[in-house]
DNA sequence: TCACATTTGTACGTATGTATC
DNA sequence: TGATACATACGTACAAATGTG
């Protein structure tokens, strides 16, 4: 593990020992405890920015969430895989139960992290059905999910254009793996994805690889490079079909096709791939809810 | 308040009161306590059936969570107030504040509610800037948000259409009110609404009402008719521009639109608005996350 | 079928920190 | 400075779901 600090506050309430209860149970004066990460690493703390000018404190749950983050994130725990229980968890970084719980509550919100009654604390994968739904947000108008087929048209390595380059935080020029995929629902081409990927990252990503996935790519990413996809941000515009774009789409020239362009990121908000859509949405639409 | 039972899970834990601490504080065995609603209402139990035949147990805490929504939806609090204390609403409820705290934690993550640390939990309003950003997805491309006007085209009365009445839960034929609207940002005219509400719940809406109203217009319907949107469907697509719009929005006829149809729900999932929007995305963009 | 251990879920209580007025 | 309200942290006990012997 790492080094430990004390915060001033949320200190051990030692104040109670003389007062406290029965004495079977153990008491909190005697645990040592009381953890703060030195660094703030992957904290997503929130904007607010303390009266001291010194360092970054926050609760100590999320720094227990920092922690299973970076656990995560180095695939201590591989996706479908269970994390340790909430008992053990508490264990080994010296605090109860209740705080582990809460920062596994959180990343469970997020969608980290899934936990199951009696069973355990899963890690999310794209191979589930239910997580897959979340990500590909085109629907049949009837509601029914068709089987659908993609086929790899295209994949090659190259160099990062400008503006891909900024969206994958790389240094301009730096290696990417380009994809194009056409998914087929009931047998018509539905979408057309272009896809880039950080060349470093997907590092044996061919053709082949790809054709013989069955199952979504995400899944592939998973499974092959170590890569969970855990957020994404879309643009969605509607757009004059090209040329190109329209004979593989099976439209005419100018036809409108729905946009979708996404930046998906990796714990830490790391960002692994930018993609761009083009969707038919005369039998399709895509679905999202407000809350 | 209402006729309660009692569970038979979850009982007091009173087995403790022979053996407890110090007897200085409140013991739980003093308390009358443990409440089950007799009817279900709203809530929004599970998909699990219960293996027994009897009645529909759930945790005490989505209880409080479904008496707290009566409240909301009886307009017990208004949008903008303060609802009472974890404290008082402990009393009120006879149960634990944790056990209000993770109801109120419910609701607060669903943006019903809105937790202000040293101030109190305050109702959501569509008044604030925030909320407001929840439910109008289209942003400008350079990311600055412009100050957008809207003007009001059209109001009228009339019968719903099958379709329509299908979607707000109405027998055809029902009274709706129609509306639309064009919003313009910079001056340029953008999306162009058409809006369909229930007559019944909209009794005193008009076109002079409309235009005397600044802000968006999901406050208008808190202030005015009681009515709090609280969450929405969206489907997308892409269209053509056809000759009226087009005018509208001042393009070319068969330019790419993007279509947003909605569907927004009250407290207790109760469909209150379909709305029809075209957007122009030449220099906007509907944005999404995904998680 | 039953008993048991394990793991998450619910409920309670207490003490203290932090924000706000 | 004090009162109030939400936030964090600890601990305990029991319920429910799951898997195993």
């Amino acid at each position: 593990m790492r080094e430990l600090e004390i915060p001033h506050r949320y200190r051990s309430p030692d104040t109670r020992q003389g007062i406290a209860a029965g004495g079977t149970t153990p008491r909190a004066g005697m645990r040592a405890p009381k953890i703060l990460m030195s660094e703030s690493s992957l904290l997503d703390r929130q904007e607010l920015p303390r009266a001291q000018g010194g360092a970054a404190f926050s609760p100590l749950y999320q720094q227990i969430k920092a922690l299973l983050l970076q656990s995560l994130d180095r695939g201590e725990w591989k996706p479908g895989e269970a994390i340790p229980s909430e008992h053990e968890l508490a264990a080994r970084y010296q605090v109860s139960q209740g705080t582990v719980r809460k920062a596994i509550d959180e990343l469970a919100a997020d969608n980290l992290l899934l936990r199951r009654q009696g069973k355990g604390t899963f890690v999310a994968t794209h191979q589930e059905a239910k997580v897959r739904f979340r990500f590909l947000r085109l629907m049949p108008d009837d509601g029914k999910q068709r089987l659908s087929g993609s086929r790899i048209l295209d994949c090659r390595r190259g160099k990062a254009s400008a503006e891909i380059a900024a969206l994958l935080d790389l240094k301009a020029g730096e290696g990417v793996v380009m994809l194009r995929r056409l998914l087929s629902f009931d047998g018509s081409p539905t979408i057309l994805d272009d896809i880039w990927l950080p060349g470093a990252l997907f590092q044996g990503l061919t053709v082949e690889l790809l054709g013989r996935n069955r199952g979504p790519l995400y899944g592939l990413f998973e499974a092959e490079f170590g890569i969970s996809m855990v957020r994404a941000e879309e643009k969605i515009r509607a757009v004059r079909a090209g040329q190109e774009e329209a004979a593989l789409l099976n439209v005419s020239i100018s036809d409108p096709l729905l946009e979708v362009e996404r930046v998906s990121y990796t714990y830490g908000d790391r960002p692994v791939e930018v993609r761009r859509g083009l969707c038919l949405t005369e039998h399709f639409h895509y679905r999202n809810s407000l809350n």
